[in-house]
DNA sequence: ATGGTCGGCAACCGA
């Protein structure tokens, strides 16, 4: 089985990238983020000529997400039970008898400010849904773009961008408490390498041919899935593509 | 050199 998340940065303006990702990759599940695309408007017509299933949520302009699948989508739902449920940030389903969380979490903007508070807050919340829904005995992949560089070798400058709202202790704490809950970094238990990274800025000019960039997209499993993961690795093919993303797929295989 | 990127969507906001 083969798992992938890819933060598309608009999945209109990423349609002809995503269908040939999928058709090269073929993965058994994709979650995507960043769709910005309202429920109406999703571009259901180009997925329906293929052989993926999808769920999705969005909402107009920010946010949105969405799970194409080869097999079977039940138990889906979206957003916390409690208010503010951010359904355009949080889809779950369960696939072959695994329960697929798929997250974007809220970037922070500023250490300083309420987005920030909010950011750490919400690691509380998905910390409480995954307690609520599941156990850590449950096969369960937590998977998105998380907005949280775990570790120095996760950022291009662990010195100076110590203190961003990606790269902050107290984000460092905020998802090692929901890690703690019972999950597996699938990526680095496969690979140990600095520099490995899912994220290069737009803004930060030839962000992408120097490797400046962030490992901010994970695949996290718990223990009895992660056991069985035979690879996880991170695909910088769609940045060659006439329009790539900011952010690039990861993708993880299991037994 | 007083700049430099995207996408959504129609003036800026968010990343």
């Amino acid at each position: 089985m083969k798992v992938a998340s890819f933060n598309v940065n608009s999945l209109r303006a990423r349609l002809p990238i995503v269908l040939a990702w999928l058709a090269e990759y073929q993965p058994n599940i994709l979650c995507v983020q960043e769709t910005k695309v309202q429920d109406d408007d999703f571009p259901i017509e180009a997925f329906d000529e293929t052989e993926y299933r999808y769920v999705f949520k969005g909402q107009k302009s920010y946010n949105g997400v969405a799970i194409f699948s080869r097999s079977e989508i039940t138990n889906v739902k979206s957003g916390f039970d409690d208010e503010p449920k951010d359904e355009a940030r949080l889809i779950k389903a369960e696939i072959n008898g695994v329960n697929i969380v798929n997250t974007y979490i809220p970037q922070g903007y500023l250490p300083d400010s309420q987005k920030f508070a909010y950011k750490l807050n919400w690691f509380g919340r998905l910390l409480a849904f995954f307690e609520k829904n599941f156990k850590p005995t449950d096969p369960v992949l937590w998977v998105g773009d998380l907005n949280v560089a775990p570790q120095p070798i996760d950022v291009y400058d662990p010195v100076n961008l110590l203190g961003h709202v990606c790269f902050h202790p107290e984000v460092h704490k905020a998802l090692e408490n929901v890690v703690q809950w019972g999950f597996v970094d699938v990526f680095r238990m496969h690979c140990k390498e600095a520099g490995q990274y899912t994220f290069w800025d737009y803004r930060l000019r030839n962000s992408f041919q120097c490797n400046l960039g962030w490992r901010l997209d994970h695949i996290m499993a718990t223990r009895s899935l992660a056991e069985k993961s035979t690879d996880c690795y991170i695909d910088k093919q769609p940045r060659l593509a006439e329009r790539p993303s900011d952010h690039t797929p990861i993708i993880a295989e299991f037994e």
